[in-house]
DNA sequence: AGCTATTCATAAGT
DNA sequence: TACTTATGAATAGCT
């Protein structure tokens, strides 16, 4: 949908798989959530984005519904004390989504959102940072254009010099005016 | 969808609304299925019909999503006894840390560095990334140091005015020159 | 189950 | 992030 199709598959490009990922999700949830009510079906839905995230729907109350799947899949509802290198595991996720959270953070200050808490030093050594990398970007992108100009010149003199030996051996003259 | 609106109430007519049921759910797990390749995400949906049929999707193993869940809302984990759980951790644990390097990759791209990989259409989504990104730190840099302005400026009327009053009740004289 | 007329969802671009 | 727009998808009502 939208501007041309999409090829099933993981987008690359982060950024775009972000703002794909946050119209999908409010889609899906959507279309959930029409369809309990709709067809008065139980539903529930489990998204976790890939730096651990969570949203969820549920029709109907969720361990009920969870309970049910399991009843259906033959396994029996299992009621279960957590062992006790949980908490450490648990902990162990907990510090590595913080630093998830932290780098996007960063990456916000970087797009010009959620400047409010900056101090001015850290606004101006932000800018520093973004002029920085725009210049980069430019004399980067300047000379990947610059070498597809040469490689198309290049090939444009080839594309003359075989014009000019068709020419020769078609009419036995010489260059073409 | 289709020809005219629907109102987001229970279909009355219950073959309209098995039809629907059918379709729907086909393209919620369609969905479903889109959000987890194209964004990566780890997506587990249950459907029970109200005639108590159930149809599901599990972007990854169910049991390890639900159990994702639990350990998000806080529940302790009641899928098994530990047995699996520390291969179910280390799965988690990996995962996490592959998107915390995914961040880090783009902060290096916001930075201009690790450009080689990027295609001439990432670069100028990042050009423009990042102008937009300079162009909020620069306007909120003004608007802080406009404000900080102001505030001076109101502190130094005050003082000239406190100055005023003090001359005033020192030498009982009218305005000074 | 198929078939369209319509409404929806959403990819790109701003 | 939010809004806009061009398009591809989903699907309601029929058959």
């Amino acid at each position: 949908m939208g501007r041309g199709k999409v090829e099933l598959k993981r987008i690359e490009n982060s950024s775009s798989r972000q703002v794909t990922f946050s119209k999908r999700r409010t889609g899906l949830l959507k279309k959930a959530f029409e369809l309990s009510i709709l067809c008065d079906a139980e539903v529930a839905l489990l998204i976790f984005s890939s730096t651990g995230k969570s949203y969820q729907f549920a029709s109907h109350e969720m361990d009920r519904t969870i309970a049910k799947y399991r009843n259906e899949v033959g396994l029996p509802d299992t009621t279960n004390r957590g062992c006790r290198t949980m908490e450490f595991w648990r902990t162990e996720i907990h510090e590595l989504k913080r630093s998830a959270d932290d780098l996007e953070a960063q990456l916000r200050h970087l797009s010009g959102e959620d400047l409010s808490k900056l101090s001015m030093r850290e606004l101006k050594q932000l800018e520093r940072q973004l002029r920085t990398g725009i210049e980069r970007v430019r004399s980067k992108k300047q000379r990947a254009l610059q070498e597809e100009n040469n490689s198309l010149e290049k090939r444009l003199r080839e594309l003359q010099d075989d014009d000019q030996n068709v020419s020769f051996l078609s009419f036995g003259g010489t260059s073409c005016s």
